[in-house]
DNA sequence: AGTAATAATGATAATCATTACTATTATTAT
DNA sequence: ATAATAATAGTAATGATTATCATTATTACT
C-alpha cells in the first residue's frame, strides 16, 4: 500500500484489541497499551483507531457518549447499558435484507446499518 | 408535577421542533429560536433538550457526531448521510417483537432500540 | 393581590473527548 | 547507506456539552 507505513503501535493496538471483547474506549486502550509501550501516546491511539475503523478493520459504536472500539467485524449488534454505560455483544442473528428493506423507502444508497439495544445489564440490576 | 415550572424558552423550543422534520442540532435550534427570542441562551436549549428527551417527550439522534433531535416520537428509523451528515427518516414498518427478541440473548433486561442506517443521500449522489 | 419559595434563565466559565500541530524518530524504497 | 516520507510523542487547540451563579420568572400560600 503506497502511503502507508508498518508501526509497531499500530501493531500493538489492532493485538490488543482483538484478544478483548469488551469494547474498550481510546483512553481504555491508552491504557491498558501503555503497560507494554510506556511512552505510547493518546493521539497515536485515536489516529490509528480512525484509520482502522475507516477502512472497516475494526468497528467503531457510537451512542452518544464515548466512542468503543470493536475488532470483532463480523456484524453483529450490541446493547448499551443506560446505567453503567457498558457496551454488551447481542448474538442474535443478524436480520437478512434489511439494508434492502429500508432502500426501498429512502433517496439515496443505504450501505449499512448499525442496530443499538438499550437496557440495563445484569450487574446494573442485582445493585438495586 | 412537584419541582418543574413553565418556561416560555421550553414551550417555544418544543413547539419549534414540533414543527419541523429536519432533525435539527442545539445549535440549529438555537440559531431559530433566536429570532423570536433574541435574548435565549444556548445553555437553555442543552438544558431542556436534556429534560425533554429525558422524560421522553422528544427524541435524540447519537450517531458519533453532533446530537440531532426530533419531536415526532412514534418509533421510526433514521438514516444518517455519511457524506453531508443529515438525518433522514425512514418511515418504513418497525419491526416487532425486536427487543423480545433481543431479550432472550442478554442477561439483563432490554428497554429499547435505535436503529440507524449509513447511506448516501440523493443530493450528495448528485454532485458527482 | 402580595409575598415567599424555588425553578429557570442568560451569561459565561469549565470540562472532556477528540483533533491538529510540530519537531523528532522509524520505516521503507532506492 | 542514504534519501524520502510516514508515524510518533508531546502538547496545544477545538468544539460540543455541562456546570456555575447571580438574576428573573413562575408558582404556592396567606
Amino acid at each position: 500500500m503506497p502511503g502507508v507505513k508498518h508501526s509497531r503501535q499500530r501493531d500493538a493496538l489492532l493485538n490488543n484489541l482483538r484478544l478483548r471483547y469488551d469494547h474498550p474506549t481510546a483512553e481504555e486502550l491508552y491504557m491498558s497499551l501503555k503497560s507494554e509501550m510506556p511512552n505510547i501516546s493518546l493521539g497515536t491511539i485515536y489516529r490509528n483507531l480512525n484509520l482502522l475503523s475507516d477502512d472497516g478493520t475494526i468497528l467503531k459504536i457510537s451512542d452518544g457518549g464515548v466512542d468503543h472500539f470493536d475488532a470483532h467485524t463480523h456484524e453483529h449488534y450490541h446493547m448499551l447499558c443506560t446505567e453503567c454505560k457498558h457496551v454488551y455483544d447481542v448474538d442474535m442473528p443478524v436480520i437478512e435484507g434489511l439494508n434492502e428493506q429500508a432502500q426501498k423507502y429512502v433517496n439515496g444508497t443505504v450501505n449499512a446499518h448499525f442496530l443499538l439495544f438499550n437496557g440495563v445489564c445484569e450487574n446494573c440490576q442485582n445493585k438495586k
